[in-house]
Formats: C-alpha cells, sequence, structure tokens
DNA sequence: CTGCCTGCAAAATCTTTGCAGAGTG
DNA sequence: CACTCTGCAAAGATTTTGCAGGCAG
C-alpha cells in the first residue's frame, strides 16, 4: 500500500501576483500598500487575500516580515542583510553591507542560543529631510 | 505682564509606579504585562493608564519602544545598547556589547540620514529551549 | 462532486481617546 | 473652582478567521 501525498498548486494566482508586486518595490510595502497597489493596476483582489498570502509565503520563506512602528512590512529578499528605516514614514530599505556572520557566534551569556541577527540603521530617508508635515504617511 | 507656566508634576503617582516596575524587570514587559503584574502586587490601574503613561514616559525619553511581533515592549534603559529576541516567547533581553558609534557615520547611499542603529539578536532563550509548546506566550 | 482559493464580514488583537468623576490645592 | 489624573467604555488600527460561493480537476 502507498500513500498518496495531495498535490498541491505551487503557487495560486492570487499568490503569484502579490509576489511580483512585491518584487518590484524596494521599499517593503506593507500589506495596505500593496493592495492598493494591485487593485490601481487592474488586479481585484481583497486585503484579506494580500494579508493570508504574505502570510504564507512568509511561512514558505518567500517573503520576510519586518516589524516596526505601524502596520508590518514585507521584504522580498530573504538571504540575509541589513536595513535602513525611515524614522518619518517607515519606509524599510535594504542595505548593501556585508552580513557579518560571525556575530552569531559569540556568546551572550544568559544560555541565549543565537540563530542570527539584524541590523536596523534609523535615520531619514531622501524623501523625508526636507519634509515638515504629515510624521507618519503610510 | 508676565506669563506664568503653570506648574506641572514631575511624576504622577501612577507614573511612578509604572516606572519602577518596568525597572525591576529584565525582559522588557509589555504593557498588558505590567498592567498584570502592577494589579497582582496590589496597585489598582487601568490598562489605558499604563498605556497612557507609557506613552508618557517614552515622549519624556524615560523609556524606551520596542517592536516585534506581537505588542510592544517597553525598555527602562534608553543609552544605546543592543538586544536578543527570543523567537519562541517574544521576550527581549539586553546585552552587553559596546555600542559601535562609527556606524552611525558611515555612507548607506541613496542619501540616508543615519541617526542611531539597532542590533538585535535572534533566538532562543533559555526558558524557551526545552519547549514544545505554546510557540507565542505573551 | 471535491477541494482549494477567494471575498466579505465578523472577530480578534493591540492601542488610543472621549468623557465624567475623583482628588488636590 | 481650576486643574490634572484616572477608569471605563468606545473607538481606531491592524490582522486573522468563518463561511459560503466560485472555479478547476
Amino acid at each position: 500500500m502507498r500513500i498518496i501525498i495531495m498535490s498541491r498548486r505551487e503557487r495560486t494566482p492570487k499568490q503569484h501576483v502579490i509576489l511580483e508586486a512585491i518584487q518590484g518595490r524596494t521599499d517593503h510595502p506593507t500589506a495596505e500598500e500593496l493592495y492598493r497597489e494591485l487593485n490601481e493596476h487592474g488586479h481585484a483582489i481583497s486585503l484579506a487575500t494580500v494579508y493570508r498570502n504574505l502570510r504564507a509565503l512568509t511561512q514558505e520563506g518567500k517573503v520576510r516580515e519586518l516589524h516596526g512602528a505601524g502596520p508590518d512590512r514585507f521584504d522580498p529578499t530573504v538571504s540575509p542583510h541589513y536595513h535602513f528605516r525611515c524614522h518619518r514614514c517607515g519606509r524599510i530599505y535594504d542595505l548593501d553591507l556585508p552580513y557579518r556572520r560571525e556575530l552569531d557566534s559569540l556568546n551572550l551569556g544568559l544560555g541565549f542560543k543565537v540563530l542570527g541577527h539584524q541590523l536596523i540603521f534609523l535615520g531619514l530617508c531622501q524623501n523625508c529631510q526636507g519634509e515638515k508635515e504629515e510624521p507618519w504617511q503610510k
């Protein structure tokens, strides 16, 4: 006797456009931003579906979730790298710095088991350096 | 004629116990955790007041807000330092590593104005290394 | 027909806010 | 009284979930 594993589609249609949309941006959009962009570009899709598929993609390891003030953002690059986060608009950008793998071997004490690290620079992105108002644009 | 500036109390009673409570912990509690701890220890206080005063303390620069998966956490130490975040329980601990001030002078390109950086190690804290269940204890 | 995917609306989670009453001087 | 601080409940913001209908094999 044989156990047959249910076949599962690699990628649903909506998941595909979501992945494409996120990969087409460098500012690590929020679910809401992706939802708006997709609908403005002719893809009828609900916010729930955006959230659902972003979560699925996260669990599959296709995208990474980033937390900060305000809504979560999503990063299409999952290999270890560092970020810059704009304090004003909340956007997050990838940086082109080498990942310091040796930091993950440090003994930090307290019995911590280190699996990785994040380095996030904070400041103002170019767009926001002249601005006075709208302290928290989404 | 003289402009009289209203005198303002340095610290309200509730704010004081909140600050004391957070300073008595090393795991950077959430508002909810502080709320529970205080009420269990005889301080009648509402969750709204905990949030309100944590926000006030943050704006005063007395505590720092930390973001991650799940609710925000609060750090009683505001001088620059690094953190360890447990992937399972979400708790955040201070690390005793020197702050690399020189990193804030790097030119990261894209016109970023750097104000500081965060280094966060991810992994499992001692409590969570043996555990199998309860993947997201608060 | 069977099962996955989606939209919609409701629920859930986390946080802020309006308002009225208590406390202080 | 004038003012701040607080609790309560409601509202807000973000994210997840139940359910029914649609579509593909």
